[in-house]
RNA sequence: GGGCGGCUAGCUCAGUUGGUCAGAGCGCCUCGCUUACACCGAGGAGGUCGUAGGUUCGAGCCCUACGUCGCCCACCA
């Protein structure tokens, strides 16, 4: 790889980021392959494998994509570095209904629509377009530092996965589970498509309420026949029923007027038959419990064709349906005198209408949910089409036990819930689209418009000519498949099925189904049952879903509200790493993150305190680290490296809990406190002085502390670590593939008790001088009396003197101190270790007198309040024996604490 | 109408199985260009963990209500 020989002295990313993902790529460090041919896994060896979410080929990524993109790197590097043997195949998806959608816009600047093209024409188009998009998009991966492998790359509309999804429609349809159907589906009048339940967003929106009155045909008799607009219509009528609306220009479409069958005030009109307005249709008054007594007069108006609830009550009592609307939502000739308008215009001039004919009873205010259409905001309109579903119930039962049983488990827990409200509720899904861009249903229809479902022409004329026993003309259905009927089979389809591959039989079922709470309906639900129904097993064993991404007034970042936030510049500004590593530390599993300028700007700071970390060791270390004598080392060396291992043992148990923001808290915790604030600082004393073993000891224990870490952040941070790792001595080829670490026996708890003294034996002298106002650059003079630390408080003398400015001439350490110094402020350290600093010239007796009562009367409440727990009924034989103990043991030091203080306060007085 | 999530220092957020968990970053105050880093170092101020009950020896962490903001689902026209 390329080595830049001097390290820069602010962390450059944008130097190494490309050129060392290039590396990576042309060497096959994301194969499976690379790690078996390297002896780094095998082929029996665990598997892990993801198949990423595909982006749709629409645009450009957004800062969402970084964030499944970080998680699922994250997983995939650290299986890689334990020994699995990892797959993650990258890829896209062709997105039916929003790519159509956006190059249609893109013809509509020249002026032209689809049609204008024709289909073929229009879909070469579509391909065009994706052409350019997937290449962007491949791109922007490989600036996030995506390990996948990219030569398994799929596309939902490639070769074999069409091939998938022939397979899937037949089958299913064969089994009887895609049945074709009229049925009242969510129709988008721009999109000139049905689309599925799902991609419906509702939205409170302030509306009207119209109370409208119909005039009741006389018992016996009959009204005038006047036609509508003339003062004679309805003539003749005695009794009106007022039915409320929020849609009046349905009324076109009403085949029925229904009540509450327990509603005392219309039971009597029950039977009657009302006279329509607009259309001056003769329509029953029925009665059905569906309809609510308080809303509006509790007389509403049936519209079999317009609305799901009246659907369902048009099916229950044989009411005829009536479909007012044409496709692009204008009034067709069943609207009589309004044929022709758009609805929102028949809509004023009919409710003008019913005004003037005096059938308009009253008009308020009233908020309503209006159903949007999910791609271009355009207001659905319920309507009665002919289309294909998928029969759900029998697909969703093997999937909810599936995730019942635990073969499957959602991270975060709570939306197992939600997965199982929405399994146990789902509707059949309508997969046919009115679009030219997608899998074209296989299907096709003879003469007599009996359907034949084949894999092509050829098939589906050989099961006509068994059916009809002669050749016919065959025509394809016009419709394609909804997107998510190829991205449901991903997990399967982009290891090669429907054929037997050897990639399919390693890789499948797939270990984590990584992506964003948002599509657990639209994707992840369907990856489930269409795997079981597909392959006979779950498609993943755990799925875990992301927080969305918002910006700092927790609004979602969209183009339309003008807060996108573009990765790729945010990596211009900071860079991958610092991204990466900020989305990552910002958040927590499934719930939302504000990310913010200012975390960003953290993570970049953090980079380069490690880029700084990493500049010092390496130019402290001679070309050779020579062996080294474990016997050698100093407390710090022993403390480090015991931290070392606590470190190793913590992010290994939160990466298998999948608490990745948490373990990339304590890397940079152990990196920034611990590892550069103390023990590099500590270390200088050795690299600086005399005693080559000694500076060897430090050199190497630097060196591999610092290689440890590097390979922990190294899913977090790829480019910054193997940048350093390259550079540090080490072994392997990669820290890619280099082993993920495990704990060396290091642990050593005196250490960490006795370097945890020695710090904070530096910070109080800090505090003090701080306090007094001495000059940082100033020695002072200091007198400890550590009673039975005294020897190892003695040895690390010369750390204390650099880190606390303590004059190595005028520092003391002993036993016990006879007569301390008057004139000193004093400190108590720990287990009764006591300090004085004899700041000349600089003690205030009364301020000390002060400090030093406070302190008493602070470690006072502290032993009242361990005292109050000890004593406490229960306490001593419920809790554990070691919390008690430690209530002990804190008990039993800040009484000696509070005697020392005691003590000096008094010989103070 | 159901369901879910957030509510922790001025701001943005962490807090894994209930027991050093009261934290971080930014901001603020005092110092400091000590030869890795001013994208830095040292010290400091700042919170009754939304409210009220409850369980427990012990609760940001569990239970029950409530408040508030947000999201999802749902055929009150």
């Amino acid at each position: 790889m390329d080595q830049i020989k001097e390290l820069p002295k602010t962390y450059d990313p944008h130097a190494v980021e490309e050129p060392l993902y290039k590396w990576w790529e042309e060497n096959g460090y994301f194969k499976p392959e690379t790690q078996v041919a390297m002896g780094q896994s095998s082929w029996e060896a665990p598997t892990f494998t993801i198949g990423m979410p595909p982006p749709n080929v629409t645009g450009a990524l957004h800062i969402g994509h970084a964030m499944t993109a970080t998680v699922e790197d994250i997983m995939t590097r650290y299986h890689r570095m334990r020994g699995d043997l990892t797959l993650w195949v990258p890829g896209s998806d062709h997105a039916g209904i929003a790519t159509q959608a956006v190059v249609e816009r893109r013809l509509a600047d020249e002026g032209l629509t689809r049609h204008d093209l024709g289909r073929e024409k229009f879909v070469e188009r579509v391909w065009q377009w994706k052409e350019h998009y997937h290449r962007r998009i491949t791109d922007q991966h490989r600036r996030l530092g995506v390990s996948v492998d990219w030569e398994r790359e799929r596309f939902t509309m490639d070769e074999g996965l069409s091939r998938a999804v022939l397979t899937a429609f037949i089958r299913l349809y064969n089994k009887g589970l895609i049945y074709r159907d009229d049925y009242l589906v969510n129709w988008c009048p721009r999109c000139l498509s049905v689309i599925s339940d799902l991609e419906v967003e509702h939205h409170e929106e302030q509306g009207a309420l119209w109370y409208v009155r119909y005039p009741l045909v006389p018992e016996g008799g009959e009204l005038s026949d006047a036609p509508w607009g003339s003062p004679d219509w309805g003539k003749g009528a005695t009794e009106w029923i007022t039915v409320a609306t929020t849609r009046p220009e349905t009324i076109l479409g009403d085949t029925a007027v229904a009540v509450h069958p327990g509603d005392e005030r219309y039971t009597h009109l029950i039977g009657r038959v009302a006279l329509l307005p607009g259309v001056s249709r003769p329509i029953p008054i029925i009665a059905d419990a569906a309809v609510e007594r308080e809303f509006g007069t509790g007389a509403v108006k049936v519209t079999p064709g317009h609305d799901p609830t009246d659907y369902a009550i048009g099916q229950r009592h044989g009411l005829p349906i009536i479909s007012i609307m044409n496709r692009d939502a204008t009034i067709n000739q069943e609207g009589g005198p309004y044929a022709g308008l758009d609805r929102y215009e028949a809509r004023q001039r009919l409710v003008a209408d019913l005004e003037k004919a005096g059938l308009l009873v009253k008009k308020q205010e009233h908020t309503l949910s209006v159903g949007h259409c999910h791609r271009c905001g355009t207001v659905i309109e319920p309507l009665i089409s002919t289309q294909w579903f998928v029969k759900m119930k029998p697909l969703a039962e093997p999937a909810i036990a599936a995730v019942r049983d635990g073969r499957i488990r959602i991270v975060p827990e709570h939306f197992e819930k939600i997965y199982f409200h929405w399994m146990e509720n789902v509707r059949d899904w309508v997969i046919s689209r009115q679009l030219w861009w997608g899998h074209r249903i296989p299907v096709w229809y003879g003469p007599d418009s009996h359907p034949f479902a084949a894999f092509d022409a050829p098939e589906a004329h050989e099961q006509a000519r068994q059916h009809y026993g002669h050749e016919v003309e065959l025509r394809q259905d016009e419709d394609v498949l909804d997107t998510w009927f190829s991205s449901g089979l991903w997990p399967f389809s982009i290891l090669g099925w429907p054929d037997d591959t050897e990639d399919l039989r390693t890789f499948y079922p797939n270990s984590v189904l990584e992506t964003g709470y948002d599509i657990i309906f639209f994707w992840v639900a369907r990856m489930i049952f269409m795997g079981l129904e597909m392959m006979g097993d779950i498609p993943f064993h755990t799925v875990y879903l992301h927080g969305l991404i918002r910006d700092e007034l927790g609004r979602k970042y969209s183009k339309s509200l003008g807060n996108a936030l573009d990765p790729m510049q945010v990596i211009e500004d900071v860079g991958t790493d610092a991204l990466r590593f900020t989305l990552m530390t910002s958040s927590t599993p499934g719930v939302d993150t504000k990310l913010s300028e200012k975390a960003l700007v953290a993570g970049r700071n953090f980079m380069n305190k490690l880029w700084n970390i990493g500049r010092f060791t390496l130019n402290s270390l001679p070309d050779k680290i020579p062996a080294v004598d474990p016997e050698q080392f100093t407390l710090a060396d022993r403390w480090i490296l015991s931290r070392t291992d606590d470190l190793t043992e913590s992010v290994t148990r939160l990466f298998e809990a999948y608490q990745f923001g948490e373990a990339g808290r304590q890397i940079r915790d152990f990196l920034w406190d611990e590892f550069a604030d103390w023990y590099v600082e500590m270390s200088k004393i050795r690299l600086q002085g005399s005693d080559a073993e000694a500076k060897a000891t430090a050199q190497a224990v630097l060196a591999t502390v610092l290689e440890r870490a590097l390979r922990l952040l190294h899913p977090f941070a790829p480019f910054i670590t193997e940048t350093l790792w390259q550079r540090l001595p080490h072994e392997g080829a990669t820290i890619m593939l280099a082993p993920w670490p495990t704990p060396a026996g290091w642990q050593d708890e005196t250490a960490e008790r006795e370097m945890n003294l020695v710090r904070e034996l530096i910070r109080d002298i800090r505090n003090a001088r701080s306090e007094y106002n001495v000059e940082p650059s100033r020695r002072i003079a200091a007198i400890v009396s550590a009673d039975a630390h005294e020897t190892f408080i003695r040895s690390q003398a010369p750390i204390i003197e650099m880190l606390a400015r303590v004059d190595g001439a005028q520092f003391t350490i002993t036993r016990s101190l006879a007569e301390p110094p008057a004139q000193a402020v004093s400190l108590v350290i720990g287990e009764g270790i006591l300090a004085y600093l004899p700041l000349a010239g600089l003690i205030d007796l009364d301020k000390e007198r002060e400090r030093l009562t406070k302190e008493v009367a602070d470690t006072q409440a502290e032993i009242e309040r361990t005292t109050a727990l000890l004593n406490k009924p229960g306490f001593a034989d419920k809790a554990p024996a070691n919390v008690v103990q430690g209530a002990r043991d804190k008990l039993a030091a800040a009484q000696e604490r509070h005697q020392k203080l005691t003590e000096r306060l008094t010989s103070l007085a």
